[in-house]
DNA sequence: CTGAAAGCGCTTACAG
DNA sequence: CTGAAAGCGCTTACAG
């Protein structure tokens, strides 16, 4: 229906001029009679007016686009924040442009650059990885939020957990189950939300009397993270004093090592115990002897808008960290 | 470094009108002098000049974006048609827009009046439901196309597989294996792909010398085919004449049989052997137990696009159907 | 071969 | 309380 009806179209159909109308769609009110906003009002729904994004946006500078950059959607957990934030941005009134740069500087520069262009009202990082660009950005004036990665080359407002915290938990539970060989499988390149998941997890076993040397770990190249499990955790597997209990910073690690295990004919949870960290919802079809830190995914959309919405009124940028529970 | 640069500023800077950088911007050179193609070349160089695409589409009455309408983004396989994608359209020079629509009508339709009003230059619906809206949709001029599930309510450009074949092939590896009691499970509010998989498998078989009565068929409700499997399989178990193989029409299905197997102390593939239709890559991490009729996602992308375009040419739309094979 | 001008739809000082 | 006018950046007949 609203094709070629424009704020003139309006215009005339209320007997005002366009100015009027543009305020009273802008929602300025009060500088008008009652009759004349009920007059407009009315003549906007007969004649089933919307905006032409292209005008407003030209005008403004600035569009209703919100840019979400991902490091890779075939990952499922990044799959369910990039819908979650869709959703989220739905309802707050924008609309999602997403564009995946598989963890590649060069090709997260280039969307970046053309998300510029774009006029983007913001800008979401799901797992941003170092780059030129952004650093350049961030001194854009864009708003920018980090998701589950904190920004790589400086200051920004981040969205996600408390990673050590998240760490330590499982540590407390392996040393209440009584484990007594722990071991944490990671990629070794990594962001950084695995590093402080491992360091957390090793400091607090540190605290709880198991030393740092004592922690065998595990890690693993690449973008998958079902490789990166698969490959950390085989020289676990051939040692004589196997680990008892295994910490992997994500669910597709532990998919990767329980590959590994399988092959090898281990056994879990018995004699070897796995944790993860994601708690991705899948966990309970496909792998039920996986034990989880559960991050609620689901509510980062919604962080994500209001972060984005308190930088855009000029708020401090503050840390939305999210609550994470066993599960 | 685009921010502020305009036609206006390269043509100061070579020296010439904006009507002609416009015009050789967008490849009308042959109508330039080379010397003048030459100095607003170098020009828009210099100054780094990119076309301010709110401009471009007030003019045009159209955008770069394109529209990506998914039925459900936390689907692995979706998902990953998203991703592929999203890359092809990059390639091609557009802008992806996502939306996941939940399976939901009403939510389908207030997206398709969004992206109408947003001027999208083409959409693509992955796993389109029916909905008022798309009838309308269809005469407006927007180049569509439809993936994995056809046009619900009228004609339109498909891209997907056979899905009767796919069906047929894993009704002749069953005969070939010796099956003696084939079961299928599958939603039971199904779209055209679903349907078209079981009829492809029913027929087969039928052909081969198994009545249609013969073959067991467990029906799930609901958007989630982990669900779907789940419950779809739960008669099938308690039988005492259980089937020796279930064709899943996905893989998420598949996994929710596994689950329901596992509670019934079923095993698979001896004595039930599973195979879905789908063949993600996940399949060989978490479900190494599942044979699979791979349907080459990756791809999808390229070919979504390559088919926006033939319908942008004017060029009569028809089908791509993709090759699938085990694997 | 090139440029001046109109107009796409919108917002916003400015004047009244 | 309301409107005329300018201008955001682009494309495209039209004139020369």
């Amino acid at each position: 229906m609203p094709a070629d009806v424009s704020l003139a179209t309006v215009a005339a159909q209320a007997g005002v001029s366009v100015s009027t109308v543009s305020r009273i769609v802008n929602g300025e009110t009060r500088r008008a009679s009652p009759a004349t906003v009920q007059r407009v009002r009315d003549a906007i729904e007969a004649v089933g007016y919307r905006p032409n994004p292209a005008g407003r946006a030209l005008r403004r500078g600035e569009t209703q686009l919100v840019a979400v950059l991902a490091a890779n959607l075939d990952n499922p957990a990044m799959a369910t924040i990039a819908s979650s934030t869709e959703a989220a941005l739905r309802e707050a009134g924008y609309v999602m442009i997403l564009c995946d740069t598989h963890d590649r500087p060069e090709l997260q520069d280039e969307y970046l650059a053309a998300m510029r262009v774009q006029r983007v009202g913001g800008l979401v990082m799901i797992a941003a990885v170092a780059s030129p660009g952004l650093a350049e950005m961030a001194g854009a004036g864009v708003p920018m939020v980090f998701v589950t990665r904190r920004n790589p080359v400086g200051p920004g407002l981040f969205v996600g957990i408390d990673d050590r915290a998240a760490g330590a938990a499982v540590a407390d539970r392996f040393v209440a189950a009584g484990c007594r060989r722990p071991a944490v499988v990671f990629p070794r390149r990594g962001s950084s939300a695995s590093r402080d998941r491992v360091a957390g997890f090793v400091d607090r076993l540190a605290a709880l009397g198991v030393a740092s040397e004592a922690v065998l770990r595990g890690e693993g190249d690449g973008l998958s993270h079902l490789q990166v499990g698969y490959d950390g955790s085989a020289a676990l597997f051939e040692r004589a004093d196997r680990p008892d209990a295994v910490l992997c910073v994500s669910d597709q690690i532990a998919y990767g090592l329980a590959r590994r295990a399988r092959e090898a004919g281990i056994g879990i949870p018995d004699p070897c115990c796995v944790v993860s960290i994601d708690g991705t919802p899948l966990n309970q079809w496909v792998a039920p002897w996986l034990a989880s830190v559960r991050i609620p995914y689901p509510v980062y959309g919604a962080e994500i808008v209001a972060g984005l919405e308190a930088i855009r009124r000029g708020e401090a940028p503050a840390e939305r960290l999210l609550p994470f529970a066993f599960g």
